[in-house]
DNA sequence: TATTAGCACTCTAGGAGTGCGAGTGCTAAT
DNA sequence: ATTAGCACTCGCACTCCTAGAGTGCTAATA
């Protein structure tokens, strides 16, 4: 869909004083603030157009216009430049991110997040890497007591996990070394969704005689991994506040409801199709996310696409913005994992 | 301060009503419903009275009562009957949180969280024991690659602690071997408190040929156990839109942004003198959480009063049902440790 | 033919005015 | 000591009204 020229400026003025806003927005406005070579009654005709268009719409009669979800998409896939953040202030983000004397991905990720919300002043979420697109780096076990057994699994993608095991019956350091041999010997460079019945019955012929500890050892260690879809990280929860379409009580609570649900949350942004997306009011799937609007990027460990850094907010939202930071901070993160793993 | 039987009984009833309706009660509504044997101005009087001790607060003339932060002390120190769960209901909490194929302190405490809200529909809040607390009952290196090494900390109180370490030189598996066997050999059965200089020079005798690596490896696990003040689950963070005091956009803005920050929440959690501690609106020292009131436990893990449970709510809380759930609740957690670790 | 000025019309937000109801405190009677 | 009665207070909800912002249409203009 082209609009020609005018009706593209005119669109862009309408959603940029709508997005500061957060009014709708009558043609003098735009008349006298943005386009001061046509005159309201033209700017009339014209956002009669769009509104036909579906691109505006008209709270009640006599009011301004206001984007549609439509009008939105258009504006973020057609007009809008994205606004990158100034060498300066990439900069900054790399030295806040990177210092830090104990180099955990915990870290960096909080402080990401952190950052996020900070800068773009809406609610940020961040989301770890999954286990199953990870592969196994190092399995060990750890004889805690005697019938306490903790394994620590270590991926490629930086991700260390515990798995409490209370075996069966007593187990012995030399049982221990040599279970952690065979499991490291069999396991290591697989993925999770490797690990099935036939590498399992396969290990199972080389430890006859461990078979019962072996059998509790590997269930829960597999049970664990498998249910593991990585971690959401929140921050700014409360910035929703600042915005005036939240001042209505039911849709902060449904808002802030939305993003209680963790699990809910990992599956929005662990879906990550694109390298960047945007998804405005109804074109999100979940009811919930109906009035608001969610970006999202994906960051690299281990040159695999595997992490996602997201924003969520109202569908006025500082699209070149956020775009632009998004885009920056992902990035900025693939390159830090790049050269810290 | 005694208050003699009537007044007792009107405050009492007025603080029922209030907890139920949040309206403000007047002389007739007690009358009618509650102490049918008095007459409405006998009610006034005895209530003019309990405003002048300063237990019942008036938000205009011409309006009811409503209680004072004072008036809910006296009532929950005096006059309230706690109100415990059933045996069906306890039967039932202990089965929700006892089963469980993966005995991790993490799952249990994350399902109290759940629970708690759930019985209470308030949010609640769970503070897993500190590092600081507990002593070590093992600690293991993994060499995950030549340079990456992963200390693993377990402890009396079943947290598990990963930390990361950067070596600054290759480290090879004898030499893991023998920094395994020494650290083991002097910081088991310590606390983190314990572990000072005098510890690390002592151990640093014993490794002098690897001096340089044992210095990196144990100034990042002190570091990172040192930092550790145990971590925040919360629940029902959006259950204060049900009470009509926070209706208000303002007071939901505070009351979250407080939940927001764990960091405050944890500390307003570890200080834990008693084992249940009521805490009612200006008795907070937080000015965030003066309009709402705290309630916490503390449950055991191996013998130590080292975690807190608890419910944040409005003022206007119903304390009998909230000191019996988290009562019950904290002596069910100490069982289950008890019995599981 | 595209643009613009003028004007009648529509709709909302917000303020003023009003009556009702809930509740109080005081006084006098029981 | 308790209670009935009554005058008084005050907030809430309701209605009414106006001002203001914005539109769409029509006729004039370049």
């Amino acid at each position: 869909m082209d609009l020609g020229e005018r009706k593209k400026r005119i669109l862009h003025a309408i959603i940029n004083d709508y997005i500061e806003t957060a009014e709708p927005v009558g043609s003098r406005t735009i008349a006298k603030k943005y386009l001061t070579d046509i005159s309201p009654a033209t700017i009339r005709n014209e956002m009669a157009d769009l509104e036909d268009l579906g691109l505006l719409e008209q709270p009640h009669t006599s009011a301004g216009r206001v984007p549609s979800d439509k009008g939105y998409r258009y504006y973020v896939d057609e007009i809008m430049e994205v606004k990158y953040p100034t060498p300066q202030e990439i900069e900054r983000i790399k030295y806040m991110l990177q210092i830090t004397t104990i180099n955990e991905i915990d870290k960096i990720i909080k402080r990401t997040t952190k950052l996020l919300s900070d800068v773009t002043k809406y609610t940020s979420a961040v989301l770890t890497p999954s286990m199953k697109k990870s592969f196994i780096k190092s399995l060990q076990l750890i004889k805690v007591t005697d019938t306490d057994v903790v394994a620590v699994v270590v991926t490629d993608t930086g991700i260390i996990k515990n798995v409490v095991i209370k075996t069966p019956k007593k187990v012995t350091d030399s049982t221990i070394l040599k279970l952690n041999n065979i499991l490291n010997e069999k396991l290591v460079g697989l993925s999770i969704n490797d690990i099935g019945l036939s590498v399992i019955s396969d290990i199972q012929n080389y430890m006859i005689e461990y078979s019962e500890i072996f059998s509790a050892v590997i269930s829960v260690i597999y049970e664990s991994l498998k249910e593991d879809n990585g971690e959401i990280y929140l921050e700014g929860t409360t910035n929703i506040f600042d915005y005036p379409e939240y001042d209505d009580k039911d849709r902060a609570r449904s808002f802030l409801s939305l993003i209680e649900n963790k699990e809910l949350l990992a599956h929005i942004f662990s879906e990550s199709s694109d390298n960047l997306c945007v998804s405005i009011g109804c074109e999100n799937e979940l009811d919930k996310a109906k009035d608001c609007s969610i970006v999202k990027a994906t960051y690299n460990i281990a040159d695999k696409n595997i992490g996602t850094i997201g924003i969520i907010g109202p569908k006025r939202m500082d699209y070149p913005k956020v775009v632009g930071v998004l885009k920056s901070i992902s990035c900025i993160l693939t390159e830090i994992f790049e050269n810290n793993l």
